[in-house]
DNA sequence: TTGTATGCGTTATCAA
DNA sequence: TTGATAACGCATACAA
């Protein structure tokens, strides 16, 4: 019988537990850090199992146990394909969340691309492929979310916080990055606004609720929308153009990413438009390029240094029974060139 | 004992096996689409199966199977945290590699921050986290690579081919790369050329190499290195800009990336240097923003559009016992104003 | 502190 | 085509 399994060439735990000369479940103590277990079993049950090169089976593991110690991250990646690159920022949440994983020795699933209907969710969930999900930007699926609330399924969501939304989401203060962009553009005296993204996601919404805010404050003011589908770099260049070339000339923008600002600057460029003289132009997530892109640009400030650290405690909090609270996150506006 | 189970709240496959009036091993392969079972009986169970909710526990499948149909993705992040933002083109490949795998029904299990000895590999293997590896990047990480390829572990690389490494590779022809800027910059009659970039990255050397090849057809040329370790916007930039204080002005400049571009241009800038008046610059990868910079930056194009694809081709292969041969992939001059 | 016995939920083997 | 039975490799309840 043992012989038998030696088809896999592989010790099993049962194995280490005879060449140690105990019993398995003391193994299985020792390997998981048990105090329940002798210094100096635990020292010789070390040495045989780095010795025969053992690794205690995790599929087994996560069978055995509660938790399967897996967290399914959720990305849109498909405005990253095709040579339509979005904004980096994105992926700083990415490794920040990996990293914060990694720390607590949980696996992350990277969601595959069919993942889509709530049904989609609950079934990776319920057959115990994922603990809970991290949702890294609400995108077009705030319904789905809001239902997977209602079903009780473990995560959290970077994005807009919405008190109602039932789910516990991390963010940026959008309503608030867009006031002050506004309030720039006010004190620069535009009167000529246009904020340039898809407002179908709310998070992107809410940056045009504050912006908008912000211009009810000047009778002066008007507010227009320049409508963005596919937030890659190219569509929001190509928009951008077309929308100057139907005659309009605003003298004050806000993009939806910093990406799109350099989107927006070499679209206006082609019409001999610059800022800061002609327009002013306020972007958001700072990301490091912004800074240096000639001109610098001006731009909204979320701290995402700890956001892949509280999204993961915020669904650790969940996978313990507790119901945590959303964050909002402080942002801040960083004066530049444009 | 039935009963007893109920604490999980869960049907398992016996019970819908009970529920549908069939065996479990009939259950199991209904739902693993296999033909020996007839079509009522599918039928039925699926349906018994849909309107319980029921989904195969992965684990116990996977403990079970002998693939664990899980691949692990290797990512440098130390290079995208804190504010530092390397190229999006890394992420383009995740895309596509996050895609293959979908098709596949391929869990992507993104590689913990931890990872970083050959031992590390190799108990993830052992343990059964994952049948094999796709590493995006090469990095620092060329030794570990080849000890593992030795030890027969299952992967594909993203990033420079050698001949004697060992292991399958898939990546642009880094060279012919070189090369291409190389000569460029003999047509344009620059002397004075430099390379931005940390050659201890195999693909990097490489692309360094093929310059170097170009810069020897010329006696007059002269090609210095301005090595650059940490490969992110803030540290290329500061490099760039003290290469120049150091009294330095080349007037051809490499770059390893067209971010890494973005920065030459605007640390030079800062020292009235424009290209292409004052030097030429030739960047790698050709992301969408740099057909947009001011001035629009010349580069090299690598086709990633079908890299994902091909890596995990590459690695399904080797699981099936093959040994998949290295490709390397065209790569194109991209003539802008730089 | 250690060991015995049992079950986790599936798939593979084999016989019918 | 179907079913009975035996693994897969581990962790836990309980007894010692």
């Amino acid at each position: 019988m043992a012989e038998k399994r030696r088809r896999a060439m592989r010790p099993t735990m049962d194995d280490i537990a005879r060449l140690a000369q105990v019993s398995k479940p003391t193994v299985s103590r020792a390997l998981s850090g048990s105090r329940l277990v002798s210094e100096d079993k635990r020292a010789r049950i070390l040495e045989v199992a780095r010795e025969h090169g053992y690794a205690v089976n995790r599929n087994a593991q996560k069978l055995r146990q509660v938790r399967t110690n897996t967290v399914a991250v959720v990305l849109d990646f498909h405005s990253h394909r095709h040579g339509a690159i979005g904004d980096p920022f994105i992926y700083e949440l990415l490794a920040g969340v990996s990293e914060a994983l990694s720390v607590r020795d949980v696996d992350l699933l990277l969601s595959p691309a069919g993942l889509e209907s709530v049904g989609d969710y609950v079934d990776l969930h319920r057959s115990r492929g994922a603990d809970g999900f991290i949702i890294l930007g609400q995108g077009m699926r705030e319904p789905i979310l809001r239902e997977l609330a209602r079903k009780d399924i473990p995560m959290a969501v970077w994005g807009a916080v919405m008190a109602e939304s039932g789910y516990c989401a991390v963010g940026s203060d959008n309503f608030a990055g867009g006031r002050l962009a506004g309030e720039r553009f006010l004190q620069l005296h535009r009167k000529s606004w246009v904020f340039v993204g898809n407002i179908a996601h709310e998070e992107i919404r809410l940056r045009y609720a504050g912006l908008a805010e912000a211009a009810r404050e000047s009778t002066e003011v008007e507010l227009d929308l320049l409508r963005i589908d596919m937030m890659a770099f190219s569509e929001t260049m190509s928009k951008a153009r077309e929308y100057l070339q139907s005659g309009k000339r605003p003298d004050a923008v806000f993009a939806f990413s910093d990406t799109a600002s350099m989107a927006v600057i070499s679209a206006f460029r082609q019409e001999r438009l610059i800022p800061p003289h002609d327009y002013s132009l306020v972007g958001y997530n700072n990301i490091p390029p912004a800074a240096h892109f000639s001109p610098s640009i001006t731009t909204i400030e979320q701290d995402t240094s700890i956001a892949g650290t509280i999204l993961v405690e915020k669904l650790m909090q969940q996978l313990d029974g507790a119901r945590p609270k959303s964050v909002t996150l402080p942002t801040k506006l960083i004066v530049r060139e444009t």
